[in-house]
DNA sequence: TTGTACGCGTTATCAT
DNA sequence: ATGATAACGCGTACAA
């Protein structure tokens, strides 16, 4: 077994000291020809890396980025994930991921773990737990330790901190919009029961995009629905008793499953309904009808938020103290397809 | 700004020993009570936590283990990784992950990049170009260095390491004959263009299917697809030309894609023909019909991959260096849905 | 009961 | 041109 190699290890063998053996492998110029060569020969030959942890302890600085995220086995973090992973590798930083889980205790312990040096800074979407309570002490212990942060999605602006998100509200407004532009004009909205951030915000889209056309509300056909519900005594129900003729849905779960339903109740997409969904995923790219959603390109605000940081992260701390924190906003795009295709 | 404070910090405080502190830190007995309780009040008022990387360098321990896959956005991958991080994190470890992005080359850097001292192991699947190429050396000096290494799914047999995978074959080969039980008999396979030791292990499962009950194959039923075909030059010719009464798809993708032309080509499923995919993902779910698929389990050997590692890790390295591999098979389960439902 | 010294691996500064 | 020393933060064997 070839254990790793060391600069001590090369030192002793070579007989000079460990000074010179590191000056050597870094072609300082005070080092003669010949040592360098006879350095560098003996590590190459015994492929020698500097050891990372080393120079973490003594840089202070890990090349290591924090993401915490509510969940993994989902579409749209796994894509902003991708860009943040891209970005950051391209930079020559690695990511540790931690999942919260949508718990709260898991976020803070995981902020925690992370906090103790390991990492120089933390990318991450509020759990929905953390959301309820709207208790952001941990987020702010991290902060003030001036650890750089970066929200994305599911963010709060208790905390002075870079932010990415989606103009959730304009994105649901636009959509809309654009069903009644189609001549819809009962139009339900599916969102979810626990309280979200960026559900609260498309739900004001949605009104607001009625209310501009002088379409009143009807809170009837606003349906919260948990993650995981029952088709029978929810939708089914609902698909029957009310009558609309347009849905437009917070996620794309939400949405697929409505049209399954409505096409079980005899309904023709998009003829007599038409359907919008958020994030596109595989499932409305796949579904039957193909589904109209609202692309949040995770993979882009990925990038944008790994980038946020790790400027923060590289820049010197007494520049001119003047923390300005700043707020990207990715634009959405509606991406048409059967499912409102008229 | 609270910068994080260190064991000095205390120490200068107090006017006591760093050692003094560190071991009153953690209740030695050798310390007075006096000092213990003055000093552990002061650690908790300045909320002091042992820097990991200083841990990590003194321990030879990162507590950190490296995952390596070729693709994040991929429902699969997804869910072994919730599994890894899930059993990681109660033992206390975090995860790193890289995407190879099923480049040979990314795979290798990031290797190298996380095994100067990064992490205490990895896990990982390898990239199509690695399957491809059949160069494992990357591997091989990884694992030469001791540090640990667990393949899962996509793996290689050249290099000495545990290993987690399904029974691809054995899969492949109940799922076609459940088709046959099913009174299927012309039968077609979708499988992957590029060479993935899956693709080829599930291939050998469906011949075998067949020959067992003295179906002869049929070349011209096995398609090879790229990853993004194009659907009509491909299977839109094949559904019209070919005549076939069921298929096994090798991923889900394939199958709902399949089985939307079907559709459109006016064949009823599964009355006229029935499928079945691999990976139990979104789209087998909620595409419409429902898919019946092969579920791999993903996050149960995302913790079996996990367990091996820790254990491997955590194991005395001197334990009598009775190195033993072992290769770990998570079944499978086919989950019947309306694609099969007759 | 407390403190000193050393080591983990590296680099930077300051001798020689 | 080379080497000794200190420092990053921590833990521990040993000395006082």
């Amino acid at each position: 077994m070839k254990r790793k190699i060391t600069l001590k290890h090369i030192a002793r063998e070579l007989d000079v000291s460990i000074s010179t053996v590191s000056k050597a492998l870094k072609n300082s110029e005070e080092i003669s020809r010949d040592t360098k060569e006879k350095v560098q020969a003996f590590a190459r030959l015994y492929n020698y890396k500097p050891n990372n942890i080393a120079i973490s302890l003594k840089n202070k600085r890990t090349k290591n980025i924090g993401v915490i995220v509510p969940d993994i086995v989902h579409h749209f973090f796994t894509t902003v994930f991708r860009g943040i992973e891209k970005y950051a590798n391209a930079k020559g930083y690695n990511v540790i991921v931690c999942v919260s889980d949508e718990s709260f205790d898991k976020e803070v312990i995981n902020m925690e773990m992370l906090a103790n040096g390991s990492i120089d800074g933390f990318i991450m979407a509020l759990s929905a737990e953390t959301q309820r309570k709207n208790d952001f002490n941990h987020l702010r212990e991290v902060t003030e330790q001036g650890i750089p942060l970066v929200l994305f999605d599911r963010v709060t602006d208790e905390i002075r901190c870079d932010q990415v998100i989606i103009d959730d509200r304009a994105a649901a407004r636009d959509a809309t919009l654009r069903l009644i532009d189609n001549g819809r004009r009962r139009i339900a909205l599916f969102t979810t029961e626990t309280y979200l951030n960026v559900s609260a915000k498309r739900e004001d889209g949605y009104r607001q995009a009625l209310e501009e056309r002088g379409i009143p509300v009807r809170e009837e056909l606003i349906l919260r629905l948990p993650y995981q519900y029952e088709e029978e005594n929810l939708s089914g129900v609902f698909f029957r008793d009310q009558e609309f003729d347009a849905v437009l849905c917070v996620n794309e779960i939400f949405a697929v499953r409505a049209m399954r339903l409505a096409q079980q109740q005899g309904l023709r997409i998009p003829e007599d309904i038409s359907f919008i969904g958020f994030t596109d995923g595989l499932l409305s790219r796949y579904s039957a009808p193909t589904l109209t959603t609202v692309a949040q390109h995770g993979e882009q605000m990925g990038e944008a938020a790994a980038k946020m940081l790790i400027d923060k992260v590289e820049q010197e701390y007494d520049e001119t103290d003047a923390r300005s924190y700043r707020t990207r906003v990715i634009p959405t795009t509606l991406i048409e397809r059967e499912s409102t295709a008229l």
